[in-house]
DNA sequence: CTAATACCCGAGTATTTTAGTCAACTAATA
DNA sequence: TATTAGTTGACTAAAATACTCGGGTATTAG
């Protein structure tokens, strides 16, 4: 789980149409002025969340974006890793031949905290951001989810 | 709040200094092989987290680095901050000079997303990682956390 | 005392990522 | 049929990342 400045711009895009696209498509172009990204930026990221099926494209005139699920479905997580290529983050690939057990433990707790960042990141919607209520909702996620982290982490290999 | 491999890199690092700094100082060309992170990286990485108050350096033969708290006490936030330099995600640089109401809301919202996974990271600490125990005191203290939200939330402009 | 250890520091550099440009194209519509 | 707006790919400047090099200095084992 990477965070940049590359996801920020795509989040700050999805926030942008969620509030915009409430019936008709919103154009890039529009995003474009009210959020100073560049359009062909902004062409790049749409490409991304389009293959990933979280915005569906209308051509022609008036044409533009729209979300293809309601808001309250479309999870932060989700925007990020579209944007983003996954990146191996272990030294052994997976494969569990590190020399001393010490990497491969480093490696693992690592890997442990970046699903812990991903579930949380999971567990917010744009909906949630918008509407900025549902608090409770979130931390009530949260703790679900931490308290399943035990076996997640059980599962895991280096 | 951005989270790339320098970030993780220094996570890795503090993490193998937890596990191994139980009484003596650990050298970082130990880190840099049990790690395989370049021993000069390191020593850019340390240089930070030294100046950050979160290791000490003991120099000359059989010195190295250690931990200036108990790893219950390093979080994983500030082992992040550390290493990264700020930067202003908004595009009017706070003075809320935004023309348009829309620009300042998105940036709002991610501000306050940002500042939702700081607080996360801020409730893990090097040795919940390590000691892979206290899930439920982490959900706790998120629960906690987000609760109080709204005023964070209030308490913000553009 | 001195040689070895290991931190300290700054300059420089290759690589990758980011952010953006440009140009040609296709689909839809007024 | 002209215009709008998405689609795609190649290309590029700028920044960040990851790393190298070459000197330092403090400490200590011998």
């Amino acid at each position: 789980m990477r965070l940049t400045t590359r996801g920020r711009y795509a989040v700050t895009a999805m926030l942008d149409l969620a509030l915009h696209a409430q019936d008709r498509p919103v154009s890039l172009a529009e995003i474009s002025e009210r959020q100073t990204i560049s359009l062909s930026y902004l062409e790049q990221l749409f490409s991304r969340l389009r293959q990933s099926g979280l915005v569906a494209s209308v051509r022609g005139p008036g044409g533009g974006y729209r979300l293809v699920e309601s808001s309250a479905n479309i999870w932060v997580a989700d925007i990020i890793d579209a944007v983003n290529e996954s990146v191996d983050t272990t030294n052994c690939q997976g494969r569990g031949d590190c020399q001393s057990g010490s990497i491969c433990l480093t490696h693992h707790l690592w890997e442990d905290l970046s699903q812990q960042i991903h579930n949380f990141l999971s567990s917010i919607s744009l909906a949630d951001l918008v509407a900025k209520r549902n608090v409770q909702d979130i931390a009530h996620r949260q703790v679900t989810q931490l308290l399943t982290l035990d076996e997640n982490v059980r599962a895991n290999a280096c």
